[in-house]
DNA sequence: CTGAAAGCGCTTACAG
DNA sequence: CTGAAAGCGCTTACAG
């Protein structure tokens, strides 16, 4: 591979200064006379030029960088918003580069480092966990910006995401007005905001009477299988699960399969996300509905036009709805 | 957000040069004296300095960026094979950028100008499309690689993927040994050498006697399901159906259990990768099992270990086995 | 073991 | 409308 021609490169072949190539490529051409543009233009052409992003960046203190961290690269709304989100940025010019915690703190430490050295234009933190560097780092840049979970105590930043609080207490509401019983409740794990947020609703939902079996577990496939196995083997009850998203459910609904249950009949459940998913392979799971695909705008403004930071963190709360399929 | 610091800060807040300062943070701490050694530690630390990937790119002329296109981001053997690359890549020290071509020849080109800007180390196609863009960039760069469609005629480039002949050959092979009747092949768009190559090898494994509907849609779960739609309409008999992928699959699932169907015995079903998916939302079909999670070490060994050029384009053949499960 | 200096590819304020 | 020159943050061959 020999090396891509430079800015000096089209100057030579066309007879003009690099600041003359610069202005072409960098959106001045108006400035520039009709014959030096079409030699301009010409030269590139012959070369195959593409201005260097590392130059321009390097020169304007500014990449065209994002990176989002996804907490795990299997769940699909974080895929689906991480999709969303990599389609607004393009609109804007910006790249994305995608990077997977895996839940694990030191990888999202080192991840961050990255980003840090890629000087990205901002961060996007999906499912962040609350790290010493984490903190470090929200005090000194103002680029991250939090997304599904909220940003721990103490740390300024955008979140965006919705009312997981509401969305629970709706849930549990519609189970109580549904007379549900034998009321089981699977939810990821305590120190993620969503989780606690959407478990504490539903118990509010529910209403104090009510008892309620709690299960905690990591927001997999895995996870919700196993509980779903410890839970179904037990007894020949008719449970009432509310999950605290759809991999979750869909590790209980495989349990459930292999034990010949049907939905409702046997067991009901509720999801939470409703990723794109569920249409295809899961069109029988009610859930609440979250609108991954509005994210990717949301975040993307927030990126490329950051209003007054004196205002403080300008947080975008996005709706959602219930979702009600044969599942419950 | 102040402007993160340099080098130079660092180098002013311990008192020795940059040039010790950036050795130290690039592998040459070994010929640092420990007391200087520790003072840049200090001053790092402090002011938490880290590199500037920018910086460090446009001095070595090289950067660790390596961009995947992918032809549709719904596809999940897609993102399979992503997350692998990703992951591997890593390991490397390297950094991908996933970015969508979604089947568009126009957005396949931007987003190819994207990466040459981005000088990326290498261009990973999942899928390429043939363009004269992509013609003269194989033409100019050897950093392009191909997965799972082989590069056009006359494109040299190194292709990794199976052998989809061979797979395609053994699924023919075993609908003949079952002694399936009224097949069907649906197959994806023919310009892609995936799919003809399957299609072919099924063909040739079925033997010449028999007659085989062939419908030929988008990789995905609509063009399954509508195909499917189409297909299950007409007649009430039993066809035996083999998909291009897992995606045509579900949709054709879809189609199916809409109409109450139930597999094998109403409908035979055979799809194409084994996407992590299957095993926990579509655990019944029948599939060629891909190996996607081999397709990162294999791809980031191109990166990173580059052959003999002179060799001429380093194929990596991954090998396939058929999973066989309840609906075929 | 350490530093001064050059240069990677760009953009832009300044001067004309 | 155009160019010469400075400088963005790094690394390294060279000299000491």
């Amino acid at each position: 591979m020999t090396k891509p021609p430079t800015v000096r490169d089209v100057a030579r072949l066309s007879g003009v200064s690099t600041a003359t190539v610069s202005r072409y490529f960098s959106g001045k051409a108006g400035a520039i006379a009709p014959d030096t543009l079409e030699s301009v233009r010409n030269a590139a052409e012959a070369l195959g030029y593409t201005p260097s992003e590392i130059g321009r960046s390097l020169r304007l203190s500014r990449s065209r960088v994002v990176v989002m961290l996804v907490p795990d690269a299997t769940n699909h709304f974080t895929a689906d918003v991480a999709a969303s989100v990599e389609k607004a940025l393009k609109e804007y010019g910006l790249s994305m580069v995608l990077a997977n915690a895996a839940e694990d703190p030191k990888q999202q430490d080192r991840l961050l480092t990255d980003a840090l050295g890629l000087r990205a234009r901002a961060i996007i933190l999906q499912g962040a966990i609350d790290t010493p560097q984490l903190r470090e780092m929200a005090g000194r840049q103002n680029n991250l910006i939090f997304v599904n979970r909220r940003p721990a105590e103490g740390v300024l930043a955008p979140y965006v995401g919705i009312d997981n609080y509401a969305a629970g207490h709706d849930v549990g509401r519609y189970f109580r007005d549904r007379e549900y019983e034998n009321c089981v409740a699977i939810s990821g794990p305590r120190e993620f905001s969503g989780s606690s947020e959407r478990l504490q609703g539903f118990l509010d939902g529910l209403g104090r009477k009510t008892t309620v079996r709690h299960f905690e577990t990591a927001f997999t496939m895995e996870g919700g299988y196993e509980v779903g196995r410890e839970l179904l083997s037990q007894e020949r009850t008719r449970f009432s699960v509310f999950c605290g998203n759809d991999m979750i459910a869909y590790g209980v609904h495989r349990a459930a399969v292999e034990r010949q249950m049907r939905f409702p009949d046997d067991l009901v459940l509720f999801g939470f996300d409703d990723n794109r998913l569920n249409e295809w392979l899961a069109p029988w799971l009610s859930t609440v509905r979250v609108p991954a695909f509005d994210f990717g705008p949301a975040i993307a403004s927030l990126v490329c036009e950051p209003g007054d930071p004196a205002e403080g963190a300008a947080n975008i709360i996005l709706p959602f709805e219930l979702k009600l399929r044969d599942s419950a």
